[in-house]
RNA sequence: AGUUGCAGGUGCCCGGUCGCUCUUUGCUGAAAGGCGAAGGGAGGAAAGUCCGGACAACACAGAGCACCGCACCACCUAACGGGUGGGGAGGACACACAACGUUCUUACAGACAGUGCCACAGAAAAUAACCGUCCGCCACAGGCGCGAUAAGGGUGAAAACGUGCGGUAAGAGCGCACGUCCUGCCGGUGUAAGCCGGCAGGAGGGCAAACCUUGCGGGUUGAAAGCUCACAUAUACCGGCGCCCGAGGGCUGCUCGUCCGAUUGUACGCCGGGGGGUAGAGCGUUACAGGUGCCGCGCGAGCGGUAUCGCAGAGAAAUGACCGGGGGUAUGCACAGGCAUACUACAGAAUCCGGCUUACAACCUGCAACUAUUU
């Protein structure tokens, strides 16, 4: 038992590690500290970590979180501890009855996952600075398919907005 | 050479910057993690979810009914409602016509088992009499008939086998000859469907994608199938211990005391099992009715042998975004080489295979037809 010399605590964090939960505790993941993500700031990734990916997260955004909108692009956002060492969570979605394609939806989700990609340092470091989490929900109900710099422009100005309504 | 049709095939390429996912792996760190490296990463339809399987859970003595599906024959196949080959029927080409040929289409079992339906027109659409023809009667240029008649006319998609002769009051497969079709039997041929010939009997429309009959097949639900696991938690139930009751026994011959403790109960506490539940995690899950090449067999769909390759694995769902260059096609200007602009389809894996159907820019190959030019 090479785990003997552990604190307990640890000895029992270390025997549920195979197993993610929903009801452990953030409290022994450390949030990434402002320091932390400047040095990341380089960067532009978005790993899975940053996906959103639980349901229950995002029936909750829906129905508890706010919202933003402009020009057919709408972002719903909510509040709350995560399960991971970053400040924020996205999740991307075209509605199917405004675009039927498969091939469409894909394109436009990919374009607004790049724009996030790239633009989402500020508000990663507006939350990192106050130490709390956030899930967003990012979504597109125009009938047309937009280009990479209009889904741009629209999109940062509900980083702004969201930006000021956290602050 | 071009155009059109049919069949089959391919279904844009290169570089840069910033990213995603999986596998293997190096360095670093106590650990969480961090920084790298190499390799794999959408389709011919991934689509529609229309068939058939594999796989899984549940159900299941046997038989019948109901319901659903299929329907010329043989073969291929894991299987099929798919495919290949053949037959029948029906078109098209060619042609005076037919045959032969080429090619296309075809849910193609049964209408003497029964029931039903057949618009409009027409007298009548299946136990036919409007006109006509013949016969009879009367009040005789005409009328009447609970008379006969399916040859002729007209209607219709379809009218009660066709032609000729006989026959008759007039007629009629009423009889005969030839022909057509159906059924049965025999002979030849073919694995078979069938084809060819002969004999006998019969002939009285169609519709089974009308009910139906016959034959064959079908259990239900689908990867959110299903299996496993962990944390926390309420707890049916079971076991153990504690607790409560304490027959009896030991310590003594007796009482008290104390120890062991059958048995009963357990509202309660603890431990273990247990089933329940939570879209939490893992498995299922990407190696195969596998691809490609060669050889052999088969008319063919395919089959056999051999060599070789390892070829997505996401999970609110990766396979991307931007920039530059090059192909290709079209149009315009030039028309000797070029230049500019536009376009570059259909469309995105979700357990996996075999089909079918539908969508599709451009190019390539083969066949057929047509047009033009040259020899």
């Amino acid at each position: 038992m090479e785990e003997k010399y552990l604190p307990a605590g640890e000895q029992e964090a270390a025997r549920n590690s195979p197993f993610q939960t929903r009801n452990a505790s953030s409290s022994h993941i450390a949030l990434l500290t402002a320091d932390e993500l400047s040095a990341l700031a380089g960067s532009c990734t978005f790993c899975k970590e940053e996906k959103l990916r639980s349901k229950k997260l995002i029936d909750k955004i829906f129905a508890e979180g706010k919202s933003v909108s402009h020009a057919g692009f709408a972002l719903y956002y909510y509040t709350t501890p995560l399960l991971t060492r970053y400040p924020m969570q996205a999740a991307f979605a075209v509605p199917k009855r405004y675009h039927r394609l498969a091939v469409n939806r894909n394109r436009i989700k990919r374009l607004m996952r790049e724009v996030w990609r790239k633009n989402k340092m500020p508000l990663y470091m507006a939350l990192a600075a106050r130490q709390t989490q956030a899930a967003v929900m990012w979504m597109y109900r125009g009938k047309s398919i937009p280009d990479y710099v209009t889904c741009e422009q629209r999109m940062l100005s509900l980083i702004h907005k969201l930006q000021n309504a956290l602050t």
